[in-house]
DNA sequence: GCTAAAATCGTACGAACGTTCGCATACTTC
DNA sequence: GAAGTATGCGAACGTTCGTACGATTTTAGC
């Protein structure tokens, strides 16, 4: 490993943290200088920009993701047990003790979800993949004949991933010590209900017009 | 109203568009000022200090979110249709086509998850209220007859709350048309359950074992 | 219409920002 | 060990930031 590339991980290693709390416009490279014991110039210097920066960041935490979610989840055969291992080793890499913050992904995707940018475009390819990912991972548990025929797909991995977003709101602004229960209840009926044939609506019907909002759409 | 009043009102209108597109931090005064048409100083004696400005976009924000969510769901009767409305309207208040950035509450929160101060603070008040809110109002079915006895409204309460971020995150990131379906459909069915009486889990259980990582939590 | 108060402005400050550049030091490679 | 390159530093640039203050204009009450 080269000197350079070992001080640059150094750096990415302090640059996840810092953007974690502060997002990835609030880490200043300044103080990212100071938290690493580097000048400024020679810190900047790896990089080049700004936004080469923060593209860094986020590739560098994509990379840790894949590392940590992804690949663990693989050694899982059947489609359910994927989804469960993705959830589990999600849901950990959501809050990880040793990474204030919370997951630098997700943040930098509320941050940038309004402003036009290639830092934008790269959110949007990587939590894209991610949503789809578990799509096709219930279309394989459908295939195997333990998810029901004509499971909604994009519906379970909407829900699939509503579920992680509410337990990391949970646990990093509420501190709420049941998030992780709820969470795991929910991914449980979530997969039950995915395993069910269509339930039977019940009879009472709500009274408010529903989509109202909606109809604009197609 | 006073012409301080006023003016205030203008300010905290583009003050509430900006913090939603470029975050509460992001938000300048400088650029405050461009956008109102006043000079920086003067707009700067309104409120004294950045963070005061912070807290009066927030103010600001929940004041029309409760104009704008609460208020219009209290002329149901029932709790679910209560909790229906404020679901309508809460996703209507998240996707607003008129002010950019989305819900500058969600905004803010992800932005100061990990950062003590006054304005965390405000923002965790403000959004376990919210939440409180929902689980509340589920109790209220409870009590009604509608909702099952013994439901868990905790759950409950997380469960909606996570379907109102997983559609913020869809609609403002991915642009996804299809998320104001995916969320009505998920309220459905978790109304519905809160309805049945608890279905008999399936015989198939996980391979995984499913909270290791929660393990050191009481 | 006068006057006290409120609102707004212009200017200025120090700090922090991202970025540039030339120079020194440290590495690699032969 | 010398040559050549990669790496890091220090100082400085121009810009923007939040904030302060006195002067000036506009509003509101009598």
């Amino acid at each position: 490993m080269n000197k350079g590339a070992q001080t640059q991980a150094t750096i990415l290693n302090h640059a996840v943290a810092m953007a974690g709390v502060h997002g990835l416009d609030g880490m200043s490279i300044a103080r990212l200088a100071r938290a690493t014991g580097m000048s400024k110039s020679g810190l900047f210097g790896h990089f080049g920009s700004k936004v080469a920066l923060q593209r860094a960041v986020l590739e560098a935490a994509a990379k840790e993701f894949v590392r940590r979610v992804l690949i663990p989840a693989q050694q899982e055969r059947t489609g359910e047990a994927r989804l469960r291992a993705l959830f589990h080793h999600w849901l950990q890499w959501l809050y990880a003790e040793e990474r204030p913050g919370g997951c630098p992904l997700v943040s930098a995707s509320i941050e940038f979800a309004d402003r036009p940018g290639e830092v934008h475009d790269y959110l949007v390819d990587q939590q894209e993949a991610w949503v789809d990912r578990i799509r096709r991972m219930s279309q394989k548990a459908v295939a195997e004949g333990n998810f029901r025929e004509g499971l909604d797909t994009r519906q379970f991995a909407f829900e699939f991933h509503s579920i992680g977003l509410g337990f990391n709101f949970a646990r990093r602004l509420f501190s709420d010590s049941k998030a992780l229960t709820h969470a795991n209840t929910a991914l449980d009926q979530l997969i039950d209900a995915a395993k069910r044939s269509r339930q039977p609506r019940l009879a009472t019907r709500p009274a408010l017009p529903q989509r109202v909002y909606g109809a604009h759409e197609g």
